[in-house]
DNA sequence: AAGTGGTCTAGACCACTAT
DNA sequence: TAGTGGTCTAGACCACTTT
């Protein structure tokens, strides 16, 4: 390889007067070279020094423009050593559930059947997931997320009972899909643990979601949490897997 | 709500001489504040300037704290507004692959079985996903991952076959769930675009991976392209449904 | 010792939002 | 107009790695 780059005459430059900051600016001249295979992976990038004289900015500036990229999996640095291309990785790939929300791109198209609703004792499953004791009411409720006339998803969910804790009323919207377009927000849920996995359509669901059996579905369980991490909810989204495919990308995307 | 908080009185302070940087520690203080339920989502924090004075720490320290929790969901700012405590999401969740690193805890547990490698004239779907013309000479390659002695991954995958394009040798290994562990370095894929569905094993996967059908399943397909931009490799992960199972969290972690 | 990334300062100036 | 977040400077100092 021959020397090509010189610290006199970099080949883009940044445009002080462009709306675009110049941190953004940099980072996407470095992530275009990369792109076109100026630098490979593993290569080391210029000094942060370097980038300064050569693109006329401040140490802080390039710092920010580093960290962008290196935020993207696209480089890596070490202390003392310098900051190289990162080989593509497996394991840097992420599914987004926002991708959901594309699915329900058109809202007039969308809509939530309320299937039951109902109060009940928790059974040692329901105690167990809500930090409940056996027997104690909570409120059971079923519904179906159409699209078009389609039905898409089958959620069924146990919220807690207790008048003395102020849930309830809100979260039947919160975790529901619908937070994912129309923003709700509860004052009370802290958090949310989440699961995906693949599984097998029971008779009940293949009915709900008028599909044949077998069918293969994602289940997308969810419990939420309140300020005191006490569990208020839990509950699981069923789709047919035909409906859904996360899509994501892994290395250089520029 | 009465006031607690006074401007000269932080609960916590940011030790100087502590191994965390500055930056890091303010944003734990806060963060910790709002799993408290100090702070509620929705409410708006203290504003940049009433931090700096509040800890001590020059308006750029304050800056990187807002930004560490706004990349993690946590808060929201709004130029000329102010930052805020964003309420729990569920679009903002992501699933990892790196998850599955945990699979593969035990490395001497896991092999890889060479089921089959072939040269053979691509197919109109082959030829379309790696941009060939029908019929071209590409490489098919069957393997498959085993943990203990489970089959755990069938994994199937075209090839590229150019004798001038400097390829294959390497990919065999990078495109491989091995590269998950083994930080496997390419210098000749640019990036990849991966997807993930659920689906059911078919005849010849329950029969390589030992299961019943019908059985649910997790495929994971990829693509990987040079840094011409051209696909070099595409195929297939497919994972009984029960090997799997993607976690995550939304909200606050702290 | 020289070069690298990492943190931090103490301001300046700008763009935006509210009043 | 006052207050907010957003960008940027021109250095300083530190920790680490390599020679």
């Amino acid at each position: 390889m021959t020397q090509v780059t010189d610290d006199k005459m970099p080949v883009e430059r940044i445009d002080r007067s462009a709306y675009e900051p110049a941190y953004v600016q940099l980072a996407n001249i470095l992530r275009r070279q990369i792109a076109r295979g100026q630098f490979r992976p593993g290569d080391q990038l210029p000094s942060e020094a370097q980038l300064c004289r050569l693109y006329g900015v401040s140490p802080m500036t390039v710092r920010r423009s580093i960290n962008l990229l290196a935020d993207d999996d696209v480089i890596s640095t070490a202390q003392g050593r310098g900051t190289f291309v990162k080989p593509v990785d497996l394991g840097t790939a992420a599914f987004h559930l926002y991708e959901l929300q594309e699915l329900f791109s058109n809202p007039d198209a969308t809509r939530i059947k309320l299937l039951d609703v109902r109060i009940l004792p928790a059974s040692s499953r329901v105690a167990r997931k809500l930090d409940l004791s056996l027997g104690d009411k909570c409120i059971y409720i079923r519904r179906l997320l159409l699209i078009g006339d389609e039905p898409a998803f089958y959620h069924r969910e146990y919220l807690i009972y207790d008048p003395t804790r102020p849930i309830v009323e809100a979260e039947m919207e919160v975790t529901d899909l619908q937070g994912l377009f129309s923003e709700a927000d509860s004052q009370v849920l802290k958090r949310g643990s989440l699961s995906i996995e693949a599984a097998l359509l029971t008779a009940e669901e293949a009915e709900v979601l008028r599909a044949e059996r077998p069918s293969a579905a994602f289940v997308l369980e969810h419990v939420f949490y309140d300020f005191d991490d006490r569990p208020v909810s839990w509950g699981w989204f069923v789709c047919r897997g035909e409906w859904l495919k996360f899509s994501t990308t892994v290395g250089i995307i520029g």
